[in-house]
DNA sequence: TTAGTTGCTTCGGTCATCTAACTAATGGAG
DNA sequence: CTCCATTAGTTAGATGACCGAAGCAACTAA
């Protein structure tokens, strides 16, 4: 790798820094790349395979198209293109709400369900598996660290919802 | 509930697991939007602000397009149309190998360096400049962290390079 | 009732990406 | 030195994600 580039220092040290943002670079790609392998033996693009997981993450497994957009970070007119192929795989299904008919809920299909279960959370799978195995104070310092990260990037972003699925997860461990 | 998987301590986490997920998933949306953001206020998009991002931190600001898809993860056929639009712009340009006339080099023109030094990296900014606001035992435990999670992550995928513009780091503060 | 707002879809584009050819250069086996 | 398999790139043709603007209902207030 590279290293003495950058080797005039005064307080902190800026290889830090750099270690840091290389170490999210790898966090983030291995993301991104089990995203698109995850998504392509699903037969799902990840961003359908995300608006399944968001759906499915809800109480009554429904969300309208509105709320989906805010939690995917996108437009309406794109969660209804994601939607629409979702539909056209009767993975999920528009349902007119009852309460305020300009609201559609989308809700998941049987089939979308059991899609949804062969294809576990993008971020899931390994990390897991490896995180479990970690002693309980290496945990506790992980997610600490983590979310402090978290807090530093996304400081002034409007809700960062976690889409992720618990449901995934409570199925691995039960 | 869950978690019975440790037993020693008082049984703290609700699922730690899951909490670490989140500022994951957080840490993503947070730097995906955030890429967005500045490759529009750059007039580039993410994947042509990546290429020109990669090409300057050559030694020679230059590679060849089968490079960049090695690290960019994606197909040459990609890199070559993300190339062409960059060549529109004339932010790069192809220039044939001497020593192998297969090969073809792209390398930043003028115009393409200062267009990066518009744009910082997506990472740094914000992050970079809370980064440095800790402690000195506070950075070493998030790069400690970090690397611990990326290893977990990308324990198989090879070569998550870099990419990471350490030009843009000490342009923070020299 | 009328006007404004809200929720969603439709339309017309751009960009990223892929796979499958295809072209050109290289380099090794005869 | 001549073939041909391999390698580097590009071209072609698709699909998907995404956006902004425009349109249409349905709600909400005045």
């Amino acid at each position: 790798m590279r290293g003495a580039i950058l080797s005039v220092m005064n307080e902190t040290d800026p290889n830090r820094v750099d270690d840091s943002l290389i170490a999210l670079r790898r966090i983030l790609r291995a993301t991104e790349q089990y995203e698109r392998d995850l998504a392509a033996s699903a037969g799902l693009s990840p961003a359908q395979l995300r608006v399944l997981q968001i759906i499915a993450g809800k109480p009554d497994a429904s969300a309208t198209p509105s709320a989906l957009a805010q939690q995917m970070g996108v437009s309406q007119a794109t969660v209804t293109s994601v939607v629409d192929k979702l539909v056209a795989r009767g993975l999920v299904r528009r349902v007119p709400s009852e309460t305020d008919r300009r609201q559609t809920n989308v809700i998941l299909t049987v089939t979308g369900r059991s899609a949804l279960d062969e294809a576990p959370d993008a971020l899931q799978q390994r990390y897991v598996r490896e995180f479990v195995k970690l002693e309980d104070w290496e945990q506790a310092q992980l997610v600490a660290s983590l979310e402090r990260v978290a807090a530093m990037m996304d400081a002034h972003l409007i809700d960062a919802s976690p889409v992720l699925t618990v449901g995934a997860i409570d199925g691995k461990r039960k």
